[in-house]
DNA sequence: ACCTGAACACCGTTCAAGT
DNA sequence: ACCTGAACACCGTTCAAGT
């Protein structure tokens, strides 16, 4: 993309309230050339400079809008577990149980969140690389990252709330635990490239491995059924 | 360390057949160097110049032991896989369950498995990033790397077939991926700050945590017990 | 055989301006 | 307010020597 000739923001009259020298928000554009340039390249090999590249200015200006290169990936990162939040979300939402199903039914529930999870992961693999490779926020700075990781998290722990409305919240967050680890450790195989695994076979694996998983958990999580 | 002065080696008569100007084995050195240096600051910001330099040499003295950066980082994971595969066979070496006890018993096995999985990635986080974060391998070179990653999984392959001789191998290697995922899930979660979990807590953790889910998969794979 | 020195293109970040 | 230019210390890697 050429540079804008400047005169191009100043003929006629300023109906632009604030002048600026980029487009709109560089901001949002260094965050797209960002996600852009992972999937291309992988986690290690982004660059700065390259981002500020994409988007066609001086890599000093990122400097306006993240404090470090940290920063910026920590919004990216903070941006996937939103979208990761979202798109379990629908998955549960588009699923023909109901909520008051019993609870060999709602395991199947369950099993749709770890594939909607999958999906996400495999879709976005250097992305997911950022949101749980580096340890980002082993400082706690980053607040907003630590509330977004929270939303992804409370899709999960609201699933088993459902499903277990009598066990004690120490068994929930167990069973919590458990289930992350085993879909986030299948996703991270799976990106790794240690479990081949074909797009339109993504759905019949994840029920074949989790579902073994998930009615373990379950069957300590509701003992009375 | 200073440098030795180049006379130290020549005094009296050479009784070192094959002349060497560094310390015996320079691989060696820097292997342990990056080691020190990954556990210190992290994968991401390890440098070859600083190994180099723990090392007491020129950085160029590196590419004479490995042809590159990931040269050095697939050797510090094959040791690592190597390492991870001898722990989990002392593990399991160690305990009083013996080889032909049933299913239930030999459950004991696979939670002591993960736990020394898991102790592992505690103890050498860096190195355990590093096994499982870049695609070292993506393109198949290193393959002595390949076989350590097969050496630590077939401690756990071997287990799964001790427990459920008659299954099929179909059924057997889904349940090793199941259960690697949910090892490996948790030690991920712990390793990133997601999971907090004191060292005297491990073995207590590990067995509330996986054992429903060992248990799951067990009982799909030996059914008549 | 094994190691070094100088050089290259690149990086993240700081400082001091420019509009 | 927002962006740029020059500079700094550092990086991985190549080339051409040194013993």
């Amino acid at each position: 993309m050429p540079p804008r000739p400047p005169s191009a923001t100043t003929h006629g009259a300023p109906e632009v309230p604030r002048a600026q020298y980029h487009h709109g928000d560089l901001r949002h554009a260094l965050l797209t050339a960002t996600v852009e340039i992972l999937a291309e390249v992988g986690a290690e090999a982004f660059t700065l400079r390259e981002a500020a590249r994409r988007a066609g200015v001086n890599h000093r200006a990122i400097y306006r809008h993240f404090e470090d290169k940290r920063a910026l990936l920590a919004a990216v990162a903070e941006e996937g577990y939103l979208a990761l939040a979202a798109e379990t979300r629908a998955a549960l939402a588009a699923i023909e149980i109901p909520p008051g199903a019993p609870a060999a039914l709602r395991i199947e529930r369950l099993v749709a969140l770890a594939e909607a999870y999958l999906r996400f992961a495999r879709r976005e693999p250097a992305r997911y690389q950022v949101m749980f490779g580096p340890r980002l926020n082993a400082d706690a700075r980053f607040p907003s990252l630590e509330e977004a990781i929270a939303a992804s998290v409370a899709v999960l722990a609201g699933e088993l709330r459902a499903l277990a409305p009598a066990a004690t919240s120490r068994a929930r967050r167990d069973a919590g635990v458990a289930l992350w680890s085993a879909i986030h450790g299948l996703s991270a195989l799976v990106l790794a490239g240690r479990v081949p695994l074909a797009d339109r076979h993504v759905r019949s694996y994840v029920a074949a491995l989790l579902t073994p998983i998930v009615e373990g958990i379950a069957r300590r999580l509701v003992p009375a059924e």
